[in-house]
DNA sequence: GTAAAAAACTTAAACGTTTACATAAAATGG
DNA sequence: CCATTTTATGTAAACGTTTAAGTTTTTTAC
């Protein structure tokens, strides 16, 4: 048996490598299939199969040989092969949207995602969710690319979580949206922290308090809008509109905020909810001549520990991405492991930095 | 021959729904397959695959009719089922280093890379290369996970290139290594970027010249420390030998550089190579209370565009991220598609920005 | 108008895996 | 010791695709 088979391929090999240049010759020609180590055995690819996925119904002995040739042989399970067959990939997916590639939270959320799935067995794939594009987030649900999806940029009403839902499957989500049906998702509890910024800001002597925010679309806009409502009501003070947003280019947000800056009437106490803001609001101040913790206060979401040596004064908020991450990912692998669990919304809260410098 | 397949699909599904629970049964029913695009144009399903890949042998009208029903139906190859066949997985990985996972660079090269394979068929895998993991590169390589292979943070003599050719994996590195066999990479020119930066401080007067290095092993190390060496030789400088390094927390770098600027024999000159040490060294000049401009100059390497809004008078020179990642991918596309076309290094500019406050 | 060549299409096998079902061997029970 | 259950293994089909080789139909050429 064990000659007959790896002849027959030499045989295949020989007769075919000289005239026809089909990929499949390209592979490396010793590459170890259950075949192999069915051959070495002595036992069919049956019980191989199930001897290496632990399943039962196998003699303890021929299971431990075959454990043992796999190992030896270095045996590696196909995923053309398993994926055919089981209709899983083995990977997760994290879809990135178009126009603002995540660039909003850099690397840290991908690398905590990449460490929890260490040994999971599982591989992360970046998706887009662009219409129509040969992979668009469509064609990926009917091709079943990936056996878990990771929407961010979640919208106020955000289509693309029905669709994914509707096809079957394992979803999280980062950042929640206003879809009827049960679905896992983790956020960061943005109503808090401007609840918080506000207060502090308040308490600090701040009476015009200014929150840009991204745009209405995005979900976590209404949250942070809520938080900041409620504590400028709370603190008898009357919120600051404005058509400043903070999901804008860069250039384009340091020279908005320098015109409110510039007004006579401008806010004394400003909200900054995004990294990016940061240096270009720091800049524009500066550039207006006005000094902070004196003439204005800043509190800030911060996810890049590199500001932390802005020295600035400043009340800061954490907003841990890379844990943010990792918390994913486990909720998505529970999922995709116990598709029948109950699903669950996790709120992650941003905790104040507190530096040698502060401003308040 | 169409009732035939469909009423037998059918049988099938009735007879096994009701007691097994075959992940196979989950699936969308109504998947489209060749079968099916085959029964509806009344041809084989031979000719069908063939007329979607524009194979020669199909007759016009014949390849529009399959054209419009695949169109019509949605249809969408399977992965695994092409996996299975052709041995391609449709997909291209990047590697990240375990200890420093892509944090160097943030998330740029990655957008930069995500735009380039849009619409190209390929996805974007992110892989690490810790030893002996699940998804370790050697696993990696031998179960043809990816079609084509990047690797980042080369080392000055990296196994893994070697691993990677040997395994015929079309690869492009970023950054280049101190292997023989002729290989894809992109870098950028280190040297002449640190040859410059040093250049701009030594005729705007500075005379003690500090750059810190990444660890030796990187391979880039070797490269900016030519730059900065030829320079100053050019210069009538001395170099500024020191033990710090740019690869360590943010943390340790600004204790270090503390240090070293609370020295009476201090470097009035600093070359920054990295985006993540620029605020600690900031800060830590302004905690020894000393003037950027004046008592010293910084040259800087800046890949983040937020850094143009440091409103502190520092030479820099823009590392376009973005742009490297889609050439990388661009280059990696190329090598899958034409494996015998000649192997090319590209060595990518760091031109200097102008702010309109600047150092010198 | 027929033989040869070209074009269009079909058949069937293969990629590596999983798994329902069949079968053989061993253990159990009376 | 035989009938029955349990345990261990084998057989074969299927997942969806590609492609070599074979077959039929059409075109070309004389």
């Amino acid at each position: 048996m064990l000659r007959l088979r790896l002849t027959q391929k030499i045989g295949i090999k020989s007769t075919t490598s000289e005239f026809m240049n089909s990929s499949r010759d390209q592979t490396s020609p010793n590459r170890i299939t259950l075949h192999e180590l069915a051959d070495v055995t002595g036992v069919s690819i049956a019980t191989v199969s199930r001897a290496l996925r632990d399943l039962p119904a196998v003699h303890k002995e021929t299971r431990a040989s075959i454990r043992d040739a796999a190992q030896k042989l270095g045996y590696i399970p196909d995923q053309g092969g398993v994926r055919l067959r089981t209709g899983k990939t083995q990977s997760v997916g994290i879809v990135v949207h178009q126009e603002d590639p995540l660039y909003v939270f850099g690397y840290s959320l991908i690398q905590g995602m990449h460490e929890q799935l260490r040994n999971s067995g599982y591989t992360l794939i970046i998706l887009s969710d662009e219409k129509g594009g040969r992979r668009s987030l469509d064609e990926c649900l009917k091709s079943r690319m990936v056996d878990g999806l990771i929407l961010t940029h979640t919208m106020k009403r955000d289509p693309r979580i029905r669709s994914v839902i509707e096809a079957g499957i394992p979803l999280v989500t980062y950042g929640r949206s206003d879809i009827s049906g049960p679905y896992d998702w983790h956020d960061f509890d943005n109503e808090t922290f401007a609840y918080q910024a506000v207060q502090t800001l308040a308490e600090a002597g701040c009476d015009k308090i200014i929150m840009p925010l991204p745009s209405r679309a995005y979900n976590f806009n209404e949250y942070m809008k809520k938080g900041y409502l409620r504590a400028l009501r709370e603190q008898g003070l009357k919120s600051y509109e404005t058509n400043l947003k903070v999901d804008v280019d860069t250039n384009e947000f340091y020279s908005k905020a320098k015109d409110i800056l510039a007004k006579k009437d401008s806010p004394n106490g400003w909200v900054c909810v995004r990294d990016h803001n940061i240096l270009p609001l720091l800049s524009a101040v500066e550039s207006q001549g006005k000094v902070i913790g004196s003439e204005l206060q800043i509190a800030a979401k911060q996810a890049n520990e590199n500001l932390n040596f802005l020295n600035v004064p400043m009340v800061r908020f954490r907003q841990d991405l890379r844990q943010a991450g990792s918390r994913i990912i486990k909720s998505l692998l529970n999922r995709i492991r116990t598709p029948s669990s109950n699903s669950e919304g996790v709120l992650l809260d941003l905790p104040r930095i507190h530096l040698k410098k502060e401003a308040i």
